[in-house]
DNA sequence: GTAGTATAATGACTACAAGTCAGTTAATGA
DNA sequence: TCATTAACTGACTTGTAGTCATTATACTAC
């Protein structure tokens, strides 16, 4: 009976083990380079074992996104709670550089988690983690849909829907993450990532407090 | 003599139809789906003939997207000239809408010009051809610029720095029409792309017209 | 302890696609 | 007509994701 349970937990921490070893080739290498060989190399067990746990390399790297995404979403809620009494434009001010900060950590991730939509993944992943993913997303964007209401009421934001304001400022922030996480063409823009992340987040939220919304 | 340049223009030819085939056999499958010989088999010749005109799959792919960048810088040229004479805010947004227009049309261009900074991309382009697609970029960034400085000029715009603005609105317009683009993702956000672009365009100017740079 | 059973792990194998290259074919010109 | 060059071919090599028949291990009942 318990022994049911100590299995359990065994095959959870290989799970887990493969989970770390594939964090570290995919991340050292990227994605694309990385063989479930080099992971299950490294992970110490024979490939076969890695697909008895995961169903494709695809697959691995949605688990990896998940637990990443996790830890964001907690970030973003403790720079909503921080900031929970100041003004709304601030607390926006906050989560976005909250978001922003998370992925200049973590670029590799960022860019692994926008790739997710394109080439094989779709096929490769099963749905269900794949709503999965999606779903931690809205998570995030909710704490910025409290914020963006709080300034509704507060009268400091003048837009009529929160969920196309919230989703206008997550896909903005998106487009500069993407642009300045890529060496070229940030040369091409010639600045510093800072300025851009700086201006873009400050553009968007002066444009919430004057749009006038048709 | 005149038998040289003959040589040379059927060379082009066969040229062009192996990339109107990967044209054809890419966006009905998208990029990774396709395979060269699925390319050679469409343009009628073998795949060791690909190869002679084309040094990768990936090198097909990027001459593919610069005749299409082509094509859209085409179309911010004449969305500029058009508007030349009104005020730069109004310009700005035939601009954007132009910009955001065009990908609508051409959505697995998008997807595939924005994919090409990931995975293997990078190793299989010579850094000459990516540098072509990068340049192309920026002259379409260019008529952003002239907009935004021209707003500077009339007072319309309260920005210190051209390009970090239209870097901004750039970035910014890439990552709705990235959101957009991905149908999970549109269903998660729930709405129509219209709105969310106008949405964004409009938040932008009006971040334009009032954003005190520090 | 041992036989029987279930569960976990293995790695040789298959499938598939990118990219190569030795050999063939076709065009040109002396 | 033959030699030379340029264009083309497709069988082959290579690399890697994913499979599955076989083996090893752990557990249970006696």
């Amino acid at each position: 009976m318990t022994t049911r349970a100590r299995r359990e937990r065994e095959k959870e921490k290989r799970r887990q083990s493969i989970l770390q070893a594939a964090r570290d080739v995919f991340f050292e290498n990227g994605f694309h380079r990385a063989t479930v060989d080099n992971v299950a190399e490294r992970a110490e067990v024979s490939k076969g074992t890695v697909y008895l746990y995961f169903e494709s390399k695809e697959t691995i790297l949605a688990h990896l996104l998940l637990e990443t995404l996790d830890e964001l979403i907690e970030e973003l809620e403790q720079a909503y709670v921080t900031a929970e009494s100041l003004p709304a434009d601030e607390q926006l001010r906050r989560l976005g550089r909250a978001y922003l900060r998370f992925f200049k950590e973590e670029p590799e991730c960022f860019r692994l988690l926008m790739a997710m939509d394109r080439g094989r993944f779709q096929d490769s992943v099963t749905p269900e983690v794949y709503q999965q993913v999606l779903s931690a997303s809205l998570e995030g964007l909710g704490w910025v849909m409290k914020t963006i209401q709080q300034g509704i009421d507060e009268e400091i934001f003048r837009c009529c829907d929160v969920r196309l304001a919230a989703s206008t400022l997550w896909a903005m922030l998106n487009g500069v993450l993407e642009l300045m996480n890529h060496p070229l063409r940030r040369a091409m823009v010639g600045m510093e990532r800072e300025a851009l992340y700086q201006t873009a987040l400050e553009t968007v939220i002066q444009g919430l407090r004057s749009a006038p919304q048709q």
